[in-house]
DNA sequence: TATGAATGAGAGTTCATTCAT
DNA sequence: TATGAATGAACTCTCATTCAT
């Protein structure tokens, strides 16, 4: 019997990832406002009622997909940060993380891209955003930026980095990032891969980092 | 006779832009989906009916906002790079001119933000995308990036900067840009402006370009 | 521009009470939950959208056929108990003005009963009946209570009646009406008119109401 | 084996049983519409799929409700007014059970004033209420009528009451019962016992039809 | 020309019933 | 036999757009 209840759940994990899968590629096509629940079943093979078996509302299923990619992004990034030693190379590492990832997952980082931009829902008022996103996804977010803030500020410790704000430092990172992803996916035949890309983004953002370059100039903000 | 017909404009003309203005405000706050006509109605003073004498549909409303507004962020980008020198300092000025703009179009950055990612309409295929953004959006959109390209191509060949894909560059360089306002945007209530931040985008992005990017580098401040 | 509006006005009103006509009907017949919202637009011939104009929800309907209904029906029970002397005849013109109100407006009748036993809703928690009842048909229920009550508590004062529990009276009264009422509707071809039941119920309930029975007769409960 | 199905039979019954007492208890609260069969199920503690085995539809479960309780008030008020002699004592002892039944029986007391009044379900045409209470629930609602307008009847031809149309008297008093009673079970804390108001119905009803009445007054009907 | 009431397709969600296990 | 997941039609309500005034 125990066996029995465990074979029932691995479907019906299995029947939500499918769901997950389906929409997730949907939602990446059409974002959430024009994919509608019947799309979502129809693309699934199930009838609409058995969505709301799995899933509470639309807006769950969405979530669901953020949440799940967003902490296995967390996982891989966090292993691979372990592995390497300076700040440099921790955020070396980071950077063919997040576009590996991003090969591997084009659908989902269009709506990761949605999100970090906070667009498609709603902009300036934190109220209508949080509506949507769930907390976990907020914190999801928002420790992907504190990791890469840590390691900068880890970086100027140890005199790697000249000394900037290491949350600022983390968005323009990022900005950077989810930019040339998203560039890339949108011209759908793109000759080279995303990861050719990544010791550009590295040696502008490591090196413009470096040390050497705040102790010689003195700059006002124009 | 000419006359009247030219105060008519006149007046079309301001009515549209009170239109645009309270629409540009209802977009940013609420997004484009969850902002209906009756709500623009409402804001702007006029009956529904009105609207659709000026805009053919609720996406031209949200296009129209777009375009005059990249339009005139896209003449002060290109007044304010005539009058800088070197690539470093035209690009220096067009960060500037970014970060200004925002400042006095908060409403509208998230809007453009939004476009930018691509994201509240549809990422991935092209042709969801092009049934929202008009052509124009996406040529001033195009055309941003081609300005900054243009610079890191000057910028190479004249040896100020190391040799990288200028289009990838432009795009890194619109993600730092992008990222760094609508973060700032959303902590509403944040201390300083938006300018304190163009100095530490300058020298991620400029000196991560530097030729040797180490100690030959000399700089003045410009 | 002022007989504009009150034109508009009275022909909105007209709209309202046609739609409020027609759900009545249906209402009556089927009930409120097997009576759909493009039921009552097929039969008031607007299209759905437009009910949702003059009616916040299919609730707000069901109440305002109660509510507008419940109004008239007290005013003109307050006007004939005002022109009747003694308790008794007070009494016999609640009952009379009850039936012609109900041979009038059989639909609603069905309706009100149905308030009465507050039965579709549900029963014996109020907080479920309160969620579609509004406060303002509670009040007016209750109202009808209370206005036979008093007629009792008076009687009872001037000896007219003997004592008894002038809300329990109200009830019993209110349940004949109702019983009665509801045969003779359900009876389609009934073939005398409702007002020939009025002096049945005016002897059971004045006659079983007067000073002298109790006197005569001693009796145990149990 | 004639034992063993004899079992099956025994534990059928208590299972149907067990699952009637639910729905009761659900209907009671909730009403028909808003009580669902995956309530029922939850209650009963059985699949839903199972439900299905004793009863063919929702509306059976709630019309077996009905059925089984109705047939047991129906003996019990045939036990109780063999048992007394005169018109007026068997109408006593038919006001005496009704409000026992109901003290013990509070949750299929709603249901059964909610089918008294026809009211959940349809009203005015038979077709809509057939299709819901079954035959045999009519002739049993019927039957109550028709066991009261006997002992009207009976109390004419034995001179105990003065001629009224005995259905009519039948519905009148059993308007009076249900009122009285549903008034009572909505009050949830209601201080006394139902009984009390036994004395109360009885005098308003079998005082009101005693014989002398008519003859001290003469009345038309207004 | 300006209006805003009217439209009706389409949205997300529920639930009585079925049927493979 | 008993299960409960799956079904999909039907529900209430929204809103971009139209058009009679």
């Amino acid at each position: 019997m125990a066996l029995r209840t465990q074979r029932k759940q691995r479907e019906n994990e299995a029947r939500r990832q499918e769901i997950l899968a389906e929409a997730e590629c949907l939602f990446s096509k059409n974002g959430f406002f024009k994919t509608s629940m019947a799309d979502i079943a129809a693309a699934s093979q199930f009838a609409m009622g058995t969505l709301y078996r799995f899933f509470t509302s639309k807006e769950q299923i969405y979530v669901s997909i953020l949440e799940s990619k967003l902490e296995e992004l967390e996982r891989l990034l966090e292993e691979a940060i372990a592995q390497a030693n300076s700040a440099s190379d921790k955020i070396e590492a980071f950077i063919k993380v997040t576009f590996e990832y991003a090969d591997q997952n084009r659908d989902f980082f269009c709506i990761y891209v949605s999100g970090w931009s906070g667009v498609e829902w709603t902009i300036k008022y934190e109220w209508a955003m949080k509506s949507v996103m769930s907390e976990r996804v907020c914190q999801l977010y928002e420790a992907q930026v504190d990791m890469v803030a840590d390691l900068i500020r880890q970086g100027i410790r140890r005199k790697e980095f000249r000394k900037i704000d290491p949350k600022d430092g983390a968005f323009a990172l990022h900005g950077m990032l989810h930019a040339t992803t998203y560039a890339w996916i949108l011209q759908e035949n793109s000759p080279g891969t995303l990861l050719e890309k990544q010791e550009m983004i590295r040696s502008l953002f490591v090196d413009g980092l470096k040390k050497g370059n705040d102790a010689r100039v003195t700059r006002r903000v124009g």
